[in-house]
DNA sequence: TATTGTTATACTCTATAACTATA
DNA sequence: TATAGTTATAGAGTATAACAATA
C-alpha cells in the first residue's frame, strides 16, 4: 500500500501535455505559410507518394473522403496540388504537387526541422537521442504509423482534449 | 549539408501523435465513468483546492468563466459538485466535492494510473524512469503548469490537429 | 462603476448521408 | 449494382458579448 503518485505528472499524462503544446507550436509556425497543420499533413502525404487516388490517401490518413474534398480544393486553389483524371478510369482523381506545391513543401519541412529545435530546446543532443529513441518505442508499442497522425481520425464518438 | 531527416519522426512529431494518442485512450478509459476529460480535470483541481471560485478555477485552467458554468452544471446535476455562496460576498460561489464526487474522483485516478502503465506497456522500469525525466524537463522548459491541461486554454483563433 | 456568474447569439467544424458520374 | 468524388444538411462545440445580481 504505498501512497498515490502525485498524480499529474505520469508519462501518460505528460505526453497528453507536451503533445497538446507540440502540435499548438507547429500550428503557429505554420500559420506564417497560410497553412493548417492537416494542410501540411496532406502535402507532405502527396509529396510522399505522388498519383494516388483521393480514396486511398485519404485510408492512409484515417479521415472522411468528403473532408479531404474539401482541403483538396484549398491547396488547389492555392496552386499547390492538381488533380489528373485517370483516363483508363475516369473516376480516380490523381493527386499530385505542382512547382509551387513542391516549394512549399520544401518550406514546411523546414519549420518541421525548426519547430523540432524548439520544443528539445531544454536537452542536449544525447538526452535529446535518447527521448527520440524511447518516444519512437512507445510509438510503435501503440500501433502508430509512424509520420501519419492519429488527429487525421474519427475515432468514434468521443472527444479527446483537456486533462489526460 | 546533410541530407534531410526522414521527417515525420522527429521528436517533436513523436510528442504530437503520442500526445493525441495519450488523450484518445484516457478519453475512453473516462468514458466508462460517463465522463469526458475536460470532466475529469476539473474535478480533480476542485480536489486538489476545494472552496475556490468558478472565476478562480476558471483562471487557472485557463479557460472562460462563460464555458466553466456548462461543466460546472453538469457535475453538479450529477451530484459530484456542489456550489455554496459566500455569504461575505453573495457574488462569489465556492466550488466542493460531495461525497459521490470524492468517489468518483478516486475513481478517476485509478483510470489515470490505468493509463500510465498502457502508454508505457512496451517499456521497463528503467526506460519508463528516463522518459518521466525527460518530458519532465521539456515540460519545464516549455513553461507548462503541473497537472493542467494546456487543452482548456484557447490560445487564439487557430485550431491544432493533425501533422505536427 | 466594477465584478461574479449566467445566458444568448453567431460561427466554425464535423459527421452523415444524399447525389453525380463513371464503371 | 458498385465505386470515386462531391455537395448538402444537420448537429455539436466554441467564442463573444450581452445580461442580472451583487458589491
Amino acid at each position: 500500500m504505498s501512497a498515490n503518485p502525485p498524480d499529474g505528472d505520469n508519462v501518460a499524462f505528460l505526453l497528453s501535455q507536451l503533445g497538446h503544446c507540440s502540435a499548438t507550436v507547429f500550428a503557429d509556425l505554420i500559420a506564417s505559410l497560410d497553412l493548417t497543420p492537416a494542410h501540411a499533413g496532406i502535402l507532405r502525404a502527396i509529396a510522399a507518394e505522388p498519383g494516388r487516388s483521393q480514396q486511398a490517401l485519404a485510408e492512409q490518413l484515417g479521415l472522411q473522403p468528403s473532408r479531404l474534398v474539401a482541403f483538396v480544393d484549398e491547396l488547389e486553389d492555392r496552386g499547390y496540388v492538381e488533380r489528373r483524371r485517370n483516363p483508363d478510369d475516369r473516376r480516380l482523381h490523381a493527386l499530385h504537387l505542382t512547382p509551387a506545391g513542391r516549394r512549399i513543401t520544401n518550406r514546411i519541412g523546414e519549420l518541421a526541422r525548426r519547430h523540432d529545435r524548439m520544443m528539445t530546446a531544454g536537452l542536449d543532443a544525447r538526452e535529446r537521442q535518447t527521448l527520440r529513441e524511447l518516444l519512437t518505442k512507445v510509438a510503435e508499442h501503440q500501433g502508430l504509423t509512424p509520420s501519419v497522425h492519429p488527429g487525421y481520425r474519427t475515432l468514434g464518438r468521443r472527444r479527446a482534449k483537456p486533462a489526460g
